[in-house]
DNA sequence: ATTCTAACA
DNA sequence: TGTTAGAA
């Protein structure tokens, strides 16, 4: 008793919560081969299953030429020890970039600290900013003529 | 109503 | 990827 089931592209876009045309775009990039009835796609479980895995890997960042590398062009040998390793070294990578950005964010959440302190120290010194100052030089000035 | 291809913002 | 035009 096989299981025959099968899904359109606008059900399984349904389900995903993404757009056919998402579908079909990775599709173009080689991650799925949905079978087709004249011109139409037809999904299968195993479609199904792989578009599941291929937004899994979106969610973790990774590109979608990694998730086709890591779900191989064909199905049959995902959990193969080589997939696994390489899987392993893709998600260390993710991982490296991630705390890089997190070392820019907190370098530049740094340098907000610093300038919002100097703008309020300034303020303490002259509250009436800039236009004040301008307006007691000018006056000085006037003085003088 | 849905899906498809192709092309462009 | 989104959008869209025109066809099936």
């Amino acid at each position: 008793m096989i299981d025959e089931t099968t899904y359109t592209i606008g059900d399984l876009a349904r389900e995903f919560g993404i757009t056919p045309r998402a579908i079909r775009f990775y599709e173009d990039e080689g991650l799925l081969a949905p079978v087709r009835a004249g011109r139409n796609r037809i999904y299968n479980k195993r479609h199904r299953t792989r578009l599941g895995l291929i937004l899994r890997g979106k969610r973790l960042g990774l590109s979608l030429a990694e998730i086709g590398e890591l779900l191989g062009m064909y199905d049959g040998l995902r959990d193969s020890a080589p997939q696994l390793r390489r899987l392993l070294v893709v998600l260390a990578e993710r991982r490296r970039a991630l705390e890089q950005q997190r070392e820019d964010i907190a370098a530049v959440l740094g340098e907000i600290d610093i300038l919002e302190r100097q703008c309020a120290e300034q303020l303490a010194e002259n509250p009436e900013g800039a236009a004040a100052a301008h307006a007691a030089l000018a006056a000085r000035l006037g003085e003088g003529a």
